[in-house]
DNA sequence: ATATTAACTTGCATTTTGCAAGGTATAATC
DNA sequence: GATTATACCTTGCAAAATGCAAGTTAATAT
């Protein structure tokens, strides 16, 4: 387990966000919510990127105690739980978006969520604004 | 020295752009660069962050491996190198900014780069093209 | 009752990061 | 022209994060 939330203390906003979601993980897991409607713990570690169990659940707990995502009970399934994107989760969008249309630029190879990219391409305000908003 | 850039070769956009930049310090030298007008090793270690440097050369080498930066004498002092942005380098202005946005909203503390923040409430599109553009 | 699914936990190897102390080449100072 | 300082690294080792494989627990299905 991570200790504790080590931060930088640095007064830099960029740092900040680098402290709180700027991991190798996290920001795929709110990907996996956000763009691609998955949110149970077994979900996430369908992702083709293979995500170890003990890094998930460690990455989950962090992303909640930031209070970026919420865990709740399925209500259909007392043995499952769901995980959603609180508002801070939910505005990490545009930060999302941003890495999809630089990476849309200069990855030569043929990539997935081709058809986020062209909703951004075709409506990006309007694309964004769905995402953010509950 | 890192393993030769070892990318997860997932298809995902998001997962590619975490592989090129998504470590815990590529982006804070690209801010440095990009926000702050510095441009040598010995400014960027400097920085309020304290990266050692076996981590700074190792993430520079990495920087200008993926063509993001580019490294030149100084013509001014032969002992010095200047470390620019390529193209593809200004193009993580978004980004940036997008998460210095995300940090406005959710650091609770008072931080710095206020200026660039204020900035892009002022005028975002015309702030973010002198950024990208060379 | 038994098996299966979902969500974890634990132990240990590997990799990355961080710290401290060098080392080399250019330039400034005595 | 010898000494000192600056700028850019390199190296060795300790600490932390990541990754892998094998458990464990609790709810549900058979």
């Amino acid at each position: 387990m991570r200790k504790n939330t080590q931060k930088r203390q640095s007064g830099c906003p960029v740092a900040f966000g680098l402290d709180t979601f700027g991991d190798r993980w996290s920001l795929l897991i709110i990907r996996e919510i956000l763009l691609r409607g998955r949110n149970t713990y077994s979900e996430f570690l369908a992702a083709e990127e293979k995500i170890a169990t003990n890094i998930l659940i460690d990455r989950l707990k962090h992303l909640e105690a930031e209070n970026i995502i919420e865990k709740n009970r399925d209500p259909e399934n007392r043995r499952s739980f769901i995980y959603t994107l609180t508002q801070k989760g939910r505005d990490l969008a545009p930060i999302l978006l941003e890495i999809i249309i630089w990476s849309g630029a200069y990855d030569e190879r043929d990539f997935a969520l081709r058809d986020v990219l062209e909703k951004i391409n075709a409506d990006r305000k309007g694309f964004e604004a769905r995402l953010t908003s509950e």
